[in-house]
DNA sequence: CTGACATTTCCAATTTACTCGAAATGAGGA
DNA sequence: TCCTCATTTCGAGTAAATTGGAAATGTCAG
């Protein structure tokens, strides 16, 4: 990943309306949701929301497509996890104590038979 | 992980000088680097990178220490691995085919016995 | 072709971020 | 104590992000 690609990810994440509706297309998966669903999710005006999910689009975070009248977003799941490898990239110079089960270990999310 | 602290940080690493700093921070490890090393690793003047030191250190991705004349900087790697959580947090509703090994799934830092 | 719906573009106002030289602060060493 | 080095604070100038209403675009049903 360059430095400027993750620059624009992170910038994208980084606004209030647009985490809520990058963290909720990642919790609502494969399915997607159409704008005017986010936009009443969210409580923001359509030209506002609009505005960023362009935002996030042009990072790569979010993916488009259309589907009648409607248009559907998707996280996208892989540009997701290339930023969270970019910050984590050479953690402590690979000592050994780093990657299993120390500081640069992920949490990820909470496995079912966790 | 409360959304605005996670707004900071998002916004802390979504600056080219900061993200390259933090990465830095993040290589490094434990030792952690004195103010001056990192202003001279950057090429970037002391009072500006002060400026980014103090968005990194109140957005809590890095933790101070002073030591003799020095400032030692390192990386707060469990802040870094909350936001990634967050980020990730109950992702495709928990879904079958979605943690283990599929769209969920953080590459994290490539092991050294992948 | 016409009407209705979903979404985006345009625009201007307001706010917030970044930069860096110069001066101030703070901690040791002699 | 006095001086020096490391770092931060101050301040003003420049640049970029966010907002939302109104108008434009694009898609389908009848």
């Amino acid at each position: 990943m360059q430095p400027d690609s993750a620059i624009e990810a992170l910038g994208a994440l980084a606004q209030e309306h647009r985490l809520a509706l990058f963290r909720l297309l990642v919790q609502t998966g494969e399915r997607g949701l159409a704008a005017g669903a986010i936009a009443e999710a969210l409580g923001v005006p359509n030209s506002s929301l609009s505005f960023h999910l362009g935002q996030l689009r042009e990072a790569g975070l979010i993916l488009q497509e259309r589907q009648h009248r409607s248009i559907i977003y998707r996280a996208n799941y892989p540009a997701m996890n290339s930023l969270v490898a970019y910050l984590m990239e050479n953690c402590c110079s690979g000592a050994a104590d780093c990657g299993a089960g120390a500081v640069c270990e992920t949490p990820a999310q909470e496995r079912k038979s966790a």
